[in-house]
DNA sequence: GATGAATGAGAGTTCATTCAT
DNA sequence: GATGAATGAACTCTCATTCAT
C-alpha cells in the first residue's frame, strides 16, 4: 500500500494548515472564516474539517502547537544565559507567544467543550517553565521571591495581547517596569 | 413647544439605549447583537438605528460617555487625596472602566471609520489626567518621574482586560505590582 | 418583491409561508431545502426563520394546521351524509391529506424533539374522527366492527402515501379494496 | 492465473459492498451516507465509486439484486403451496422486501437517471410473479378475479413501508385485511 | 485496482441593517 | 418618531464525488 506516501501529504496538508491558521488567527483573531484559513493553506474547506471537525479543534491545536515550541525555549534559554537575563529573554518570546492569540481569551470563556482543556494545557506547561526560570532568579538576587509564575503569566500575558497594536517595543518597555515591580525590594544575596 | 417635549423623549430614550448598551458591552462584549440591546432598553431596533445608523456608532457612544465620567474622577480624587492614593485610587477606577470594554480592542482594530477617532477621543481625554496625577506623585517622590502617561494608560488597560476572567483582587495586585516599578528608583523629595 | 408588506402583511405572509411550505413539503419532502420554500412564498430566508427558528417547527406547523382541517371534514361529512358514503368521503379526504407528507414518516423517526408531540397531535384528533364514522358504519351493518380506527388510519396512510405517483384514482381503487376488507363479514343489522 | 484471482476479489468485494449497502439502505434509508457503507463493507470508498460511478448506481444494483432473489420465491412458493397460501405467503415475503426500502419511493421521483428503470424492473419481474399466483386462487375461488397484480403490488408495496415503525404484526394485519378485500365476492367453482 | 485524502457545492442558521406602517 | 417585520450576506458544517498515491 501507499499509506506512507499519502500519510506525507496528509502531513503536509495538516502543517500547511496550521501554519495557515496560526497566521490568520495573529491577523484576524480566532473568530476568522474557516474559508480565509483554507484559502491562506491552499486546501479545500473539507480537508480543514477532515482533521479538526470543529473549528474550535482548529484553534485548539494551534494553541498547543505553540505552547509546546514555546514552553521548550524555557530550558534552552536557562542553559544559555544568567538568570535574570534568561527571565526577561523568555517572557519577551512569551510576549511574541501572546500577541498572537487575539481572541482567544473571548473564545476560552464561551464554553466550548474543545476549550475546556486548553487553561490546564497552557498553565501546566508555562508554570513550571516560569517557576523554574522564576525561581533562579530569585536565588541570584535579581528579583524578589514570593511572586507566583501564574499570576506573572497572566499578567505579562494581559500586557502583550495588545501588542500588535501598540507595537513590541511598548510592550517590552511595560514588561520591563512590570519586571521593575519584580525588581523593587529583591533581596541580594549576602555574601555578594 | 412639543419640540421640547419631543426632545425630553428623545432623551430619556437615548440614555436608555447608552445605559443598556454599556450593561451589554460589558457582560457579552461589543459584538452582542443589537437586538439584545433594543430588548434590554425597552425600545424598537429603529429607535437605535436613527440615533447610531451603524452599531459601531452605538459602541462609540458609549465609549465617550464612558471616557468623559471616568476622566472627571481625575480631578476630583486629586482634590481629596494625597498624590500616591490618588493616584492608585484613579487607576483603580479607570481598571473599572476598562473591565467593561471586552472585545473593543479587536473592534478598534476592525477599520470601522466609527472607530477611528476613538483612540485620539481615549487619549485627549486620559493622557492629561494621568500626566497630572503622576506628575504630583512624582513631585511627592512617590514614584519615579519619566514614565509616559499613555504608556501607563495602556499598560494598565492591558493587565485590566481579563479582570472578569481573573478577578479583580488579581488585577488590582497586578497593577500594585506595576506601580511597585513606578516606585523602584523613585527620588524621594529630600533626596532631591 | 412586493413593495407593500409588514405588520398587517405579516399575518399574510405567515400564510404564504405555511402554504409554500406545504406544497414544498408535498412536491420534494420535507427534507426540501428552506430555501426554496422562502423562494416560493416569496419572502426572506429570515422571515421563515423568525416565525419558525428551526426547519422541524415549521413542518410541524404546516402539519398540524392540515391535522385541524382534515378532522374538521369528518363531522361535517358524518352530518351530511349516511355512515358508509361519510366513512368512504372522509377516508378520500385523509387520502389527500397524507399525499402531501412524503418524508414526514420518517421524518417523525428522526428523534427531532420538535416532532415528538406530532404522532399524538395526530392520533387525538384523527382516531375520535375516524372511530365515531367507523362505529356508524358498522351499526348501519355496512362494515364489520372490531376493526381499530388507528390501525385504519395508519393502513389508509400508508396506501395513500404514494398517491402522487400511482395517481389518486389508484389510491382511491386501493383504499375500495380495503373497505371491501371491511365488509367482508359485516354483519348486517338484520341478522343481528 | 492473476487474472481469475484478481475477479474473484472484485466479486467478494462487489458482493460486500452490496450487502453492506442493503444493510444500510435497510436501517438508514437510501440516504445514507456512502462512507457508511464503505465502512461497513470494509472497502475503500474509490472501491465502491469504481463500481457505481454514482451513488444512484449503488442504489439501483442493490434494488435490481433483491427483485430478482424476491421474484424468484413465487414460483418456488407456488410449486411448494397451495394457490391461496402461496399468495398469502409470498406477499408476506414481498412485505419484507419493501420493508428495507425505506427513502427509495422519494428517491424514484427525484428524476435521477439512473433510476428511470428502477420502476419497469420492478414490474417486469413481479407483475408476471403476482399475476400467476393471483390467477391460480382466483381459479381455486379463494380471491376474486380482475384485480390487477400490479395494483396490488403497489398496494401492498405502501402497506408494507413503515413495517418498521408500525411492527410487522400491524403490517401483516392490514395485508390480511387487504386480501379480505380480495375474498369479498369471490366466486368458488361450481363443481367444488 | 484499491485507498482515503481532498474538494467544494449546498444546506441550516444568525444577525446587521432597511423600511413599511 | 417609534416599531419590529423582512431581507439577505456570511458563516459553519456535511457529504457526494474526484484523483493522487
Amino acid at each position: 500500500m501507499s499509506e506512507k506516501r499519502v500519510r506525507a501529504d496528509a502531513r503536509r496538508n495538516e502543517d500547511a494548515v496550521l501554519e495557515a491558521a496560526k497566521a490568520v488567527f495573529a491577523s484576524s483573531g480566532v473568530d476568522a472564516p474557516v474559508r480565509e484559513i483554507a484559502a491562506k493553506a491552499g486546501v479545500g474547506l473539507g480537508t480543514i474539517y477532515r482533521r479538526f471537525p470543529e473549528r474550535s479543534d482548529l484553534v485548539a491545536a494551534v494553541f498547543r502547537r505553540e505552547v509546546d515550541t514555546c514552553a521548550a525555549e524555557a530550558t534552552a534559554l536557562a542553559e544559555s544565559h544568567p538568570p535574570g537575563e534568561a527571565l526577561v529573554l523568555w517572557l519577551k518570546r512569551y510576549t511574541a507567544f501572546i500577541a498572537t492569540k487575539r481572541g482567544l481569551a473571548a473564545a476560552l470563556h464561551s464554553g466550548d467543550p474543545a476549550f475546556e482543556k486548553l487553561p490546564g494545557y497552557f498553565r501546566s506547561n508555562f508554570e513550571p517553565a516560569l517557576t523554574a526560570l522564576l525561581d533562579a532568579a530569585a536565588a541570584a538576587g535579581e528579583v524578589r521571591a514570593g511572586v507566583a509564575a501564574y499570576d506573572l503569566l497572566r499578567a505579562v500575558g494581559n500586557l502583550s495581547i495588545a501588542s500588535d497594536e501598540d507595537g513590541p517595543a511598548y510592550t517590552a518597555g511595560m514588561v520591563d517596569l512590570l519586571i521593575d515591580g519584580l525588581r523593587f525590594r529583591a533581596v541580594r544575596p549576602a555574601e555578594k
